[in-house]
DNA sequence: CCTGTAATGTGACAAATATCACATATTGGT
DNA sequence: ACCAATATGTGATATTTGTCACATTACAGG
């Protein structure tokens, strides 16, 4: 499931990949993070936190990239986003209930830290910046999130497979070539269409060169076009 | 547009309608809050704050009930959620651009008052406690409205219907038997369906015995038997 | 009370998309 | 390097849902 990473050598004090809300802590609350933190090591496709689970810790995730998403009731995945690095996972779960809403998978080898979800809660409100900080970043994260879905649900599958190019792009890669961290199953996951639909829309786009695609490889060739696809559904 | 309301009488200190936030205000913040506001009243159809204004001020819902939404690059209405009374409208914008994101009018006859944007940072910066209440109401708002929106994406029609209903009977009214402030048009806006598709729907829940409905007025016979078609989708 | 406008219900039809089936390709583990 | 499991592409078909057209009803304003 996971193992001990090597790189464990710095403390908080030192640690070169902190979260910007970590900017208005002092050292002495950095220590406390360090004492109770935890670093390990998740390999891709690790389940780094399942749905459902209590929320003993919050994670910090140094590098690589993860998948948030939930499994409905029924055994469809939606792929809520993708997480970059220098972000917190469960933050979601910081309000109401103490249970994890989504689940969280590593998309490639990445590095975490473990926070005790009490010295968390301590941290806020001992320090209100520090709190501050953490809820603007949930409540901006929430309202991109919702406000992509939102957009997203009154689209046809051309533009929401458009949509998922450009998410890539522009929010996870920024660059118009990029390698996908995802299966075509997990593609439709993101955009909420079926697999083939997926595969189809992707083969016609190549066949418009509006992308190039090999494998998991995309290059976009036409920007404002694929912007356009996006934009009118 | 609005006609002055005739219950202006009381101060903010005075207010039994008050914000839950507001309970960790003093009154001298109160009263400053008071200085500033101003009260009014809206007719229902109304529409209170538009997609895209500048934000000037925050909004508080004394009474009745507002319909949040926004009208995509097409011109489908989505609605967002209902809001009811004892809320602030226009909350959202609170982080990164000052420009309303999502307009709001009233289902109904409702009173108001403005309080003015400067005022409010002023409140949040100068009592920790205060912002701390309002970016977590903000934050659970998100939140609820996102994970309505994320489950109703993976069903169809009927279970969109059905969650419809059981957000009228839950979250609104907290009744099996209400009168709906929508049209039928506005009730398929809510759950992303055309008119015509809500309507066959509704008629078939009547003919099913699940609800009896008379225009807008719903009554939920068959409450597991409605929760189930949610549950499957 | 009358009248035009908006809202509603309903059938027929078209469009979009999922599902199924299966051939082929790729990948990770030993 | 080999093999089983997984992922991918693609055609045929079934479902779901939206769109259009139109009759009927409710409603607001004079």
């Amino acid at each position: 499931m996971y193992t001990d990473s090597n790189q464990e050598i710095l403390s908080c004090r030192d640690c070169k990949v902190r979260h910007c809300a970590a900017a208005v802590l002092g050292v002495e609350e950095l220590d406390l993070i360090n004492t109770s933190r935890h670093e390990t090591a998740f390999r891709k496709g690790d389940i780094i936190i399942h749905e459902g689970s209590p929320t003993s810790h919050i994670i910090y995730l140094k590098t690589g990239l993860v998948k948030e998403y939930v499994k409905g009731t029924q055994e469809k995945e939606q792929i809520i986003q993708i997480v970059k690095n220098y972000s917190y996972l469960g933050l979601s779960s910081l309000f109401g209930d103490k249970i994890n809403h989504y689940s969280y998978a590593a998309l490639e080898d990445i590095t975490v830290c473990y926070i005790d979800i009490s010295v968390f809660h301590q941290l806020i409100k001992q320090n209100g910046s520090f709190g501050y900080e953490i809820l603007v970043s949930v409540a901006r994260d929430n309202l991109n999130n919702f406000n992509r879905f939102m957009r997203q649900s009154q689209k046809k599958t051309y533009g929401r497979v458009a949509d998922a190019i450009l998410y890539f792009s522009k929010v996870i890669y920024e660059s118009k070539e990029f390698e996908i961290p995802f299966t075509r199953q997990e593609l439709a996951n993101l955009i909420g269409i079926s697999r083939e639909s997926a595969t189809r829309v992707l083969t016609k786009f190549h066949e418009d060169r509006i992308v190039s695609l090999h494998d998991r490889h995309i290059r976009i060739d036409n920007l404002p076009l694929l912007m356009q696809i996006s934009k009118n559904g």
